[in-house]
Order: C-alpha cells, then structure tokens, then sequence
DNA sequence: CGTAGTGTTGAATTGAATCAAGTGTCGTGG
DNA sequence: CCACGACACTTGATTCAATTCAACACTACG
C-alpha cells in the first residue's frame, strides 16, 4: 500500500503532510522538466548535456510494490535513478537470510554494486508502487566520454557511495541500538526534506525487519528501540508514521 | 618495524615465507615496469595508455610507520595506489574513538572517499614503511576523458569499492565475532596471494586494536578469537604472525 | 633499566538476541 | 459484509555473546 491508504486510516499522527506531493509518477517525461533534476545525476549538466543524457534514459512502466528491479547474480546491464517511490537492496546470506544493504529514494543511483563485476551482487525491490529512470551503463560510459561534466558527476556520484558506506560502517561498529535507530531517521529526515518532503513527519515504507536487517538489530530491539524514543518524547510513532518532535535531542544521540 | 625485523625473533612460525619478497620499494619507476600493474590501475590499458597514466603519477617519498598519507578533513587533491607497504584508514567519532574503516595493500586504491565531498572523510596511515604512487585527481578525470579505457576502468574500481564495502555491511550486521575474524583472515589470505605472497602464512601489520576498530570488536574478543581458532587447529598464531593450517575449516566458519 | 605499547586471559556485567505470547491491520474469498 | 488467515508489530522473560574491568606477560626502545 502507498502512504495514501495508510494516511487514510483516519488514527493518523497528523495532518495532511504525509499525503501530500507524492513525488511525481508520470510527470517528468525528461530530465529537463524532472523536478529531481537538482539532486539527481543532472546535477552541473547543461541544458545541452541533460538532453543528450534524456536520450540514452529508458523510463519503463512502474513497479508494483514488492516487484524486484533486479536480482542478486543478475548480469548488469544498468544503473537507475528513483523517480519516485522507494527501494531496498538486499542479499541472501549463505544461511537464507536476507539483510538489507540499502535503502533508496527519489533523486538516488542505485545498481552501482554491478559496475566492477558486471553481475549484480544484491538484489532491488520496490517497497511501494515506485518508478525508476533505467541507465544504460554501457551508453553512460560512452556519453560521459563525450560530457567530461557528466563524468565527473559520476565519480561524484560514486564517490558519494563509498563515504555513505563507509558511515555505515562506523555506525555498525560502534553505536548501540537506540543510536543506530537515531542515525536512521536523522538520514530519512534529510533524504525526505532534499526531495521536498516534510523532515520531521514521515511514513516508513519498510518493516521493522527491514530496518533491522539494514542496522544490524533484530525486529524486536527497533520495535523497542521506537517505543524508547517515544517514551522519551523526541519521536512519535503510530505503526508506519513518525513524526519527530525533539530534533534536537535526537541528534544529540548520536554522541555530544 | 617491519616483518623482516618480527621475523628475525627467532620464535618465528616457520621458513622464510615471511622474509621472502618484500613488496619492491624502489624498483617501479614507472607502471610499464611494475609488477603489481596487473592487479593496479592499469588493467585493461595498452602500452600507450600506461605511458600517459605514467606522466601523471606522482612517485613520493616512502612513508615511515606511523606517517600520514592524508588527514580526515584535508582538502581532495589525488587518489593514491599502494605500491608497497600497507596503511589503515580511520576516522575519528564524535566521542573521541578511532574507526577502522579499511585497510590498504599493494595494487590497491585508496582515498576514493573524497572525490565526491572534495574533502577527506577519514585519515589514512602507513602501518609500515610504505611507498605509494600518488594521481592527482584532476589530471585523472582529464586523463580518463581521453582514454575510454581508463574511465571504464576507473568506474570499475570504484564499484568494486562499494561491492567491498557492502560485503563489510553483511558482516558487521549479522556475524559472530569469530565469523567476522575468520572472514578478515581470509580476506587477507587472498590479498596477499594476489600479490605473490603466501596465502596461508603472513604477518599482520595491524594491532589486535586496529582490527576490532575495522570489525565492530574490541580487541580483546579479536585476541580471544584468534586463540580460539589456534585451540581448534584452524591457524597457528604466534604474535603479529599468522599460519593458517585448515583452510577448508576457516572457511567452513562462514557458514556451509 | 624502566616505560610505553601490545597482547593474553579471567571474572563480572550488560545490551541485544532469542523465545514466547498476544494485539492490530489488511486483503481475500465465501 | 464479515470471517479468516497472513503479516506486522509490541512487549515480557530469559539467555547469551561480547564488553568491560582487571591483572599480568612480553617486546621494543630511548
């Protein structure tokens, strides 16, 4: 379900913020008139150079929410940009479980674990109906031989990646579970707010499993860990929606 | 110091795999004649290529132990390979202590994270007396512009990197403490193989402290690890030097 | 020779996992 | 339209793996 229906609950936290401006599904025909183009791969691309970049983008049909974009082991052929929605990434350990790598939104790259090894090493669902700009590498390697700005915002955009993973690493060796969980939505607030959504007041589209997964916690500690949070007043939980009403002692979780 | 001086104990392990074959120092003048330019930057380049890659590497002074190659925070200048030696990164939190975030080997490319901040996100430090080849990334790009094969080769490890690191995630997020040893050691083993030296029989460059900082661990349950795995047969420890005698065991630890 | 850094090992403690029970919500099909 | 089953979530009790605290051994080096 979209956070539409959710909303619709009528037990909602609040008002009509999580209902509005979903990000766009069918608007943006071209990067030119993408309302993400500010945080996407368009980013120190000129009007010329964002054209030649629309042509190489395939915009496929959306995906249904638990649809995979692409599976773990599947050759790689592309990468992707959100155009609405949201993903996550996860592989199968040899045991069968599943832990999540990432999660992705609008205006994110996502598929870039393919470009080394040329195989996909996790795979891509869609957590909500969601739709994507798909990129094709090949296309993309010749197109910034041709656009120096455009190679340099990939390295950017990859160099960003490994930072991020690198945090992620700090965060998983070292913070206990109240700050992981802190870490977490301090990243979906200013995720959300950069695509021009509510910072303090959100939906989640994952489960307490897939959050879990992703900060190394077990479902039960992030239900505990929310209802910590909410005892202590700085976030309000009502199943999927937050809302975040101290942001300032969240943030002082982290470590002062 | 460095492994010649551990080795010269006479308490060693064993033969003189560990004195064998020092990672050359001195010898690469250039990428055409370096014996690691196949596991390096160079792949997949023709001989023109490596020449012009050549010109725009910067060959420095060796660091001693203990040196810093570049600072968290330091301005983004270049990208650097290992040449011989190896080095940790790290970061500092917020509360004072350092993370390991990963260790570097000869062939390998270190200082990614600043390409999309233009800053440093973490410290990088020679373990050991250490020589690398500096790349200044701008003359990369400009390079990489030119040369297809050199873009797509950068691209490639770039995404080998966030491959890594999302390896690193699984780890940190769902393995024991002497799971997440037994992967390192491993990790090592292939490493070193790749650089011609023994896969079974190494010497670590990094404190029992260093490695819990880069596997979530402190560094008492790293040495209670290692002597766990000496007390069932699967390595032989004796200080920094390592033997792995069971490595169909070693891996089994991963999960079957 | 003494000191600082590194490593090992033991005992006590603890934060998160596991096990378990129960509630709430959603979608489906009768 | 309601009942049912599947899932998601919460909360409590117990267990356990790793941390913390502590003491001591080894090595390297000024």
């Amino acid at each position: 379900m979209t956070y539409q229906s959710a909303d619709a609950s009528g037990k909602s936290l609040g008002t009509d913020v999580l209902r509005a401006r979903p990000c766009p599904h069918n608007a943006a025909a071209s990067c030119s008139n993408c309302r993400l183009s500010d945080l996407c791969l368009p980013i120190a691309l000129n009007k010329s150079e964002i054209q030649q970049l629309d042509n190489i983008i395939e915009r496929n049909r959306p995906l249904g929410k638990g649809e995979h974009l692409y599976r773990q082991r599947d050759e790689f052929r592309s990468v992707y940009a959100v155009r609405s929605g949201s993903f996550k990434s996860y592989t199968l350990t040899s045991d069968g479980k599943s832990r999540v790598t990432g999660f992705y939104m609008p205006g994110e790259i996502l598929g870039m674990d393919g470009i080394g090894t040329r195989s996909h090493g996790v795979s891509t669902m869609a957590l909500e109906h969601a739709s994507i700009c798909e990129i094709p590498f090949s296309q993309l390697e010749r197109l910034s031989h041709q656009l120096p700005n455009l190679q340099s915002r990939f390295f950017a955009i990859m160099g960003n990646e490994i930072v991020k993973d690198q945090q992620i690493h700090t965060l998983l060796s070292s913070y206990t579970a109240e700050q992981r969980l802190a870490s977490f939505l301090l990243s979906l607030s200013t995720r959300y707010a950069r695509c021009q959504r509510s910072p303090d007041r959100f939906l989640l589209q994952m489960t307490r499993g897939d959050i879990g997964e992703y900060l190394g916690l077990t479902l039960e500690t992030v239900s505990r860990g929310f209802s910590s949070l909410q005892k202590k007043a700085i976030i309000s939980v009502k199943s999927r929606e937050i809302a975040i009403t101290d942001m300032t002692a969240l943030k002082a979780i982290l470590g002062d």
